[in-house]
RNA sequence: GGCGCUGUAGCUCAGUUGGUUUAGAGCGCCGCCCUGUCACGGCGGAGGUCGAGGGUUCGAGCCCCUUCAGCGUCGCCA
């Protein structure tokens, strides 16, 4: 009976099994060898007994070599138990054993989990992957990803694949390109998201469409962003913004519930996104933890500090104040730094005011009055113990500062509880925003994005007050992804367009086929879309999004086990009608 | 494109204000010994262009410049 190496118990006693996998460890002991074969599984011991002729051959195995063994299973003797591994009451006792295939000494230690070189472990992927901690990882993944079609099958979704080869529509993300042979000249480019597709799906009468859909973006990469990455993509027409967020948080429930075995870390709290900026300073808050911002700028309308005055004088002034939890024991140097990271987050400046058991202390302690500091501890809920940080600046420039002053705080003062998943929704965002490049509005999220019903008349004479119903899916810090409902009216679809700046005859050659879609009856509709990525990382404890993929980029977009990308012959390229500028390599 | 961190044995790391001879440790590797181990144990051994190039210096793993690679971050990610 073949089996894996992590399923044999006390039970399989007297079986006789076959067992395939690695040579995770030898412990030779001269006369009595004990093997332990690893696969995805498990591990198992099999012993070797000197009187048996498979035992030359067992002194000759190496780390990851490749076997097979047949023997018979065995309760271990007694006070021989191995508890730290599930297979660890009973033995095989070799009968045969057959080397599939020697390996190399390997560069690093397949059957340990430590840290070693990234250049290292991406370019023996394969080996990398063998560990436990991306079997681990991966099987995670799975699990969600899993979850995920069965949740959906059970709510009556389609999942329905898109096209990787599409049309170019130069508009947010820098796209990649694929050249075509057969039309020269011409290129396809590779999805940033099935958007339309799916918007055309409903169109198309499926009402209920999910993918787990590949996305590229070429644009730099960080902890969080892979040149190409996986969504779950979700669309559902005759819906309301409360159908889509109901069917999302169901899902996230359901996947915590199959893929963690934990229980619903529902309902999730919902935040505006006005509230949300003022509470925590970003739309994207880790809400593992509290100290939350607070303006107090009134406080200070008629401070001698002038930092303050100032900005409690201007319209779109604020003094935003963070709490720093024990921070008062800081030494001046600590707060010189804090002082030196506030800066290049962007802030003017910091103030700080520690509440010393001895008494308020703060640089700029000669201007603060008591009752200043005793409103803005208070509204910090502050305590002796406690240092207070403040940033005058605009508002919204205070509050990104002060939001990534905040995270700072939770890291340093060990607030983010790994073992917490803080789920939260945001929404009422802007439809637009004000382009910083142009200084004219541009689509805060997708110009397919429907505003409030009640808001179009807002378009020709106050755009920027227009709330959209766009909504975000956070989680822990991170932005799992964002969904709204869609323009289902062409002359609206049309009008963002043309307030957008786009010419009709842009219009015709960049969404003309997607336009003439919503003229043939498109129902309402709307969906959303998640990074199952950022889900598996957050779920498997790690912090970077490498961690939960098989084979991803380096921070410059480089494949190193594959070695990608390459130049390549002159010939492909001229089959391509191509022909490179790029500077001879050098070396 | 900017800022920051890292690079010393196969791996993980230590290496003091620039000067101690032969640049160390643990793991791995190789050999021998070992019948109940499970991170087995014991004895012995091999293994280093200190990422690369240049400079300062009587002298550089350590200081300076350039460069490569990886990581983090800002810009960027409709």
């Amino acid at each position: 009976m073949k089996v894996n190496c992590g399923a044999l118990r006390l039970a399989d006693a007297g079986s006789h099994v076959e067992l395939n996998g690695w040579m995770n460890r030898r412990r030779d002991h001269g006369g009595l060898i004990f093997v332990d074969v690893r696969d995805r599984d498990g591990v198992t011991q099999i012993v070797f007994d000197p009187k048996h002729p498979s035992f030359a051959l067992a002194e000759t195995l190496r780390h990851e070599d490749v076997l097979r063994v047949r023997g018979a299973v065995r309760r271990r003797p007694a006070g021989t138990e191995n508890a730290k591994i599930e297979t660890g009451e009973v033995e095989v006792a070799a009968d045969e054993l057959e080397v599939l295939s020697r390996s190399l000494v390997p560069p690093f230690q397949v059957n340990l989990d430590e840290d070693v070189d990234e250049n290292l472990r991406m370019q023996y992927r394969y080996l990398d992957l063998r560990r436990p901690r991306m079997q681990r990882n991966l099987t995670i993944r799975h699990k969600i990803v899993k979850a995920i079609r069965d949740f959906f099958d059970s709510r009556n979704f389609l999942e329905i694949e898109t096209p990787l080869l599409v049309k170019s529509t130069p508009e947010g993300a820098r796209e990649y390109l694929v050249p075509s042979r057969i039309h020269p000249g011409s290129f396809y480019a590779l999805p940033q998201s099935p958007q339309i597709l799916k918007q055309i799906l409903m169109i198309a009468g499926f009402g209920r469409y999910m993918q787990i859909a590949r996305c590229m973006r070429d644009e730099d990469l960080r902890a969080d962003r892979q040149p190409e990455f996986t969504q779950l993509d979700v669309e559902m027409s005759f819906v309301s913004q409360d159908d889509v967020l109901e069917i999302m948080e169901s899902a996230m429930i359901f996947v915590w519930q199959q893929a963690l075995g934990i229980p619903a870390p529902g309902p999730f709290p919902r935040y505006r996104h006005e509230e949300v900026l003022a509470r925590y300073g970003t739309d994207k808050p880790d809400l593992r933890f509290g100290l939350e911002l607070v303006d107090v700028k009134e406080t200070f309308r008629a401070t001698e500090f002038k930092v303050f005055r100032d900005q409690a004088e201007s319209r779109g002034g604020a003094v935003i104040a963070v709490r720093y939890p024990g921070g008062a024991t800081l030494s001046r140097r600590d707060f010189d730094g804090l002082t030196e990271l506030a800066k290049q987050l962007g802030a003017k400046g910091l103030v700080w005011i520690a509440l010393a058991s001895d008494g308020v202390k703060s640089p700029v302690s000669k201007f603060l009055s008591d009752a200043d500091v005793a409103a803005v501890a208070g509204a910090l809920a502050a305590q002796t113990g406690d240092a207070l940080l403040l940033f005058a600046d605009e508002r919204a420039r205070a509050l990104d500062v002060s939001g990534r002053m905040r995270n700072e705080i939770g890291s340093r003062c060990n607030l983010r509880d790994p073992g917490r998943f803080a789920f939260a929704w945001v929404t009422d965002f802007p439809l637009f925003e004000v382009d910083p490049d142009t200084g004219k509005p541009a689509p805060a999220h997708h110009p397919f994005t429907a505003p409030n019903d009640d808001q179009w008349e807002l378009l020709e004479s106050d755009p920027l007050a227009m709330r959209a119903q766009h909504y975000d899916l956070v989680l822990n810090g991170f932005e799992l992804g964002s969904g709204s409902i869609r323009i289902h009216k062409p002359d609206f679809q049309r009008k963002i367009f043309a307030m957008l700046g786009m010419s009709d005859e842009e219009i015709e050659e960049r969404f003309g086929f997607f336009i003439r879609a919503l003229d043939y009856g498109a129902p309402p509709h709307g969906g959303m879309a998640l990074g199952i990525d950022r889900i598996a990382m957050l779920a498997a404890g790690e912090e970077n999004l490498r961690e939960v993929i098989a084979f991803p980029k380096t921070q410059v977009a480089r494949d190193l086990m594959m070695d990608a990308p390459t130049p390549v012959p002159e010939r492909l390229l001229r089959d391509l009608s191509l022909k490179s500028t790029a500077p001879p390599p050098k070396d």
